[in-house]
DNA sequence: ATACTGACTAATC
DNA sequence: TGATTAGCCAGTA
């Protein structure tokens, strides 16, 4: 599904350091009601090769089940970022969430025109 | 075709 | 506030 190919290029355009929502990268890519399908999409690698550990909850959770072969692999990748976890599994959004920029949002809508998706 | 399942969310209580 | 509920929609069986 085009979807799935939005939400990777979506994914990869998560700077280093941040942390982004399944609702939000539902919302870049133009289908603001698909949160769960992000999930899924990352769950088998549908969406190609992504940073999913930069991929939480809207309230911050890394609830990445079992995505990782470790069970603290993301937590591990977001601190080597720079991103903070607390020990509940949590980012804090006000810091580390991205704000995407309305910029940035025009050219992921203008790459998935390119590609046809 | 129908039913059930989620790496979700926003609204409601 | 924190917990519940009800939508959500692409996959899978």
């Amino acid at each position: 599904m085009d979807f799935y190919k939005r939400v990777g290029i979506v994914c990869r355009a998560v700077p280093e350091g941040c942390v982004a929502s399944y609702g939000q990268i539902a919302l870049l890519c133009g289908r603001p009601r698909n949160a769960r399908q992000v999930g899924y999409a990352l769950n088998k690698g549908r969406a190609g090769e992504v940073p999913a550990h930069r991929i939480v909850n809207s309230q911050g959770f890394l609830t990445g089940a079992l995505a990782f072969d470790h069970p603290d692999l993301q937590r591990l990748l977001l601190k080597k970022e720079g991103v903070e976890v607390s020990c509940e599994n949590r980012v804090d959004l006000g810091k580390f969430g991205w704000k995407n920029t309305l910029k940035e949002a025009l050219e992921l809508k203008r790459r998935f025109e390119e590609l046809g998706i």
